[in-house]
DNA sequence: CGGTATCCCCCGCGATACTG
DNA sequence: CAGTATCGCGGGGGATACCG
């Protein structure tokens, strides 16, 4: 009963230093804080929306999460003119942190390896969606069926300028092109290690659908941001699995 | 019992995402990681040294920190000629990881308030006294003793070329100067919100000792590596707590 | 000194329901 | 649609002992 009294409970949310690294890391480093500023940053200011992006953290966790950062004056919570809810933008004081989020994705892209834990089709096609331009979708709506080897789950995208969906059923309005890969194909092909022509050329993605459709599959589909910044793999047949390509480096002797 | 069959439990240690933001904060945005790193760059490379200038780590979890950074290939554990234990270093994967620990910092200097719970004096004194630099302190042994006022533990700062010492008890080679203030105080100016000449003027810091030693503190104290970046404050008498005085940025207008 | 094993508490977080 | 309240669990991590 006297625990309290004694003083400091024996677990302390912060560390317990000044040290200017230590604060920031009590606010920044915490479990699901650097998503949900990379979801901010990537312009999704709305909870339900950071909250797909998400994909796994409950309700609860996001509202806490934003509103230490809000407190923290990382973000700013604009109140809605509906009166309802609030969208949430980045503040001028958070804007460095905008560089320190890219600046592990970076990092993250360049070093870590894709391990099996990491891939869900949910979320490899939810970023594909939201990352669809306007303006290389066709004028006229097509419907691209995804199918993943190995699971049940299929995925239609309608293409349709300024207005694309993304249904986990078929929406019945035809199949123009047909998409089958294994997850961890397309997702590489997603984060750029991968190029989906080279790809399909060699059988690692299987088109179907008009020529000319499924040529335009390499302008329409989306990359990550970060696929710039990617290590080119290709597959091993013999070692049933993706092994990086070594850029040669070698083309500074051949000059 | 079939719960494992039914697959993926509640708990998921990582995000289960391919972005490479989420691959990255999974090993980076950990709980401790970010101050191991702090460390590690910082010179600290032995792990007792490491977990004191963590200081209320425990070992299990530093060992398990360490261990996972040097899986990610972010340090690398060089096994000590003597056979025993390991020194830990930065590699070059991890090199790029080095800004961002920095980044953190400066963020948090510039824009982070320091909250009663970040103060500790035995965190501050040591950080004092790892950052002595022994070309700058006398070559004859000095000792300083420090007192924070509201605090029953004293410290005492055996200034010592080559060899410096912080004791938590008197050592008994005498007291040459005596350095009184709020726990607070010294913290700023160890962060270099406040200046120690200016903040032992106006009686914030109180010292006592020969006038030449006195004087000489404000070279050898030294100051925290984020420095550079603190707002300077000053002490508000009737609010009784720091506040920070603006930097004009009218110096423009005046040219 | 360098690190691991153990133990156990507590709270973080995931799930879900619910309200405006 | 935008969040908040509640609940129960599981494991993270703090303290400590211990081993090489």
């Amino acid at each position: 009963m006297e625990r309290a009294v004694l003083g400091q409970n024996r677990y302390m949310h912060g560390y317990g230093q000044f040290c200017p690294v230590a604060r920031a890391s009590e606010i920044f480093a915490e479990r699901w804080t650097p998503l949900v500023l990379r979801e901010v940053i990537s312009g999704h200011h709305h909870f339900n929306e950071i909250l797909k992006g998400l994909h796994r953290i409950s309700p609860s966790v996001l509202g806490q999460r934003l509103r230490t950062l809000e407190r923290a004056g990382i973000i700013e919570a604009r109140a809605n003119p509906s009166g309802r809810g609030s969208t949430y933008y980045i503040s001028p004081a958070g804007r460095p942190l905008v560089d320190v989020v890219r600046a592990l994705g970076i990092w993250g892209q360049e070093y870590l390896e894709l391990k099996r834990e990491d891939l869900d089709p949910d979320f490899l096609m939810w970023q594909v969606f939201k990352h669809l331009k306007n303006d290389l979708l066709p004028a006229d709506q097509r419907v691209v069926r995804f199918d993943f080897k190995g699971l049940r789950q299929s995925y239609w995208l309608v293409l349709r300028r300024d207005d694309p969906d993304l249904c986990y059923s078929d929406p019945g309005f035809g199949e123009h092109v047909m998409v089958r890969a294994d997850l961890e194909t397309l997702t590489r092909v997603y984060l750029g290690e991968l190029d989906l022509k080279a790809a399909s050329a060699t059988g690692l993605v299987e088109l179907e659908g008009p020529r000319d459709l499924v040529k335009s599959m390499a302008t329409w589909f989306p990359a990550s941001g970060y696929a710039r910044f990617a290590r080119p793999v290709k597959y091993d047949r013999t070692k049933r699995s993706f092994i990086r390509v070594e850029m040669p480096a070698r083309s500074a002797a051949t000059a």
